[in-house]
DNA sequence: CCCGATAGCAAGAATTATTCTAAATTCATG
DNA sequence: CATGAATTTAGAATAATTCTTGCTATCGGG
């Protein structure tokens, strides 16, 4: 899934767009960088990578367009506890185990053929838009 | 030496502790605040509400006062994305639904029988201290 | 009962991730 | 090219939480 200024696809006046976001070079940047390293970066994180690049750019910058690409749904945003959030650009349905040994986050898939109803008692008539799951724990390596 | 109730201090008397936690009148009013009305609130709600009891606590003590509940298990810290920490006296490993539309939110029970390792491809060797699952949505109600 | 030590409290200052503001710049489109 | 909308930037503002300081209450030992 590599993202590209392409062509001008130009159906009713718009240019260059990645799920209806128009592609900016920083917004491009920003993208790229999540996708070149991941391990939940923080939007501070994010903004030291991305300076390598485009040194000119602001940290309200990297703050705006990590909004927009999480509203735009090319990347997650992760919140742990009080904690700095992390971007995380695995669009697939997933967990996050926080080893408090290292403090790296690992991503944590859900088994297949699971679903949130078979887990939970939902309330009736219940829509969920978003689930988040955060373990916290530590590696125990036999 | 005989002691009698002192009529003069607390109605609590001296140093009865719950879990290793020593209960002081602060403490006691904003457990006693927490278990009167289980909505989930956040740490100005609980100063609030206590206020009444304790017209001179302060708010840096209600922190104060959460953090130890916290620290000895008598009450669970609720984090939803970036708001304001919500506080919970339901012990039981449970999630949460936040309901969009009327930002109640609920808890949610596992279904009997469940564990954690039944759901997800967790990491070899991980051993789980802690889990937040927090869901957003509506509910539709029929 | 007295004393020193410790824990807890209150008030306000400090911290910090994030958001907002306002001005400048870029870009799409006519 | 002109125009208006979207975006970027730097810095100020916001707000939840934490920290600091001085004070008070409480505990344990003589």
């Amino acid at each position: 899934m590599l993202l590209q200024p392409s062509s001008k696809r130009t159906t009713c006046g718009t240019a260059d767009e990645v799920s209806g976001l128009r592609m900016t070079r920083q917004r491009q940047e920003v993208y790229r960088v999540l996708l070149a390293q991941r391990d939940h970066p923080t939007a501070n994180d994010v903004f030291m990578r991305v300076k390598d690049g485009l040194p000119n750019i602001s940290l309200a910058t990297v703050y705006n367009c990590l909004e927009a690409l999480v509203a735009h749904n090319l990347v997650r945003q992760v919140n742990f506890e009080r904690e700095p959030s992390r971007y995380c650009p695995n669009l697939e349905e997933h967990g996050h185990f926080h080893d408090q040994g290292t403090g790296v986050i690992h991503d944590v898939k859900f088994k297949p053929g699971i679903t949130l109803a078979d887990v939970l008692e939902l309330p009736r008539g219940a829509v969920i838009q978003d689930v988040e799951i955060n373990l916290r724990g530590q590696l125990r390596l036999a």
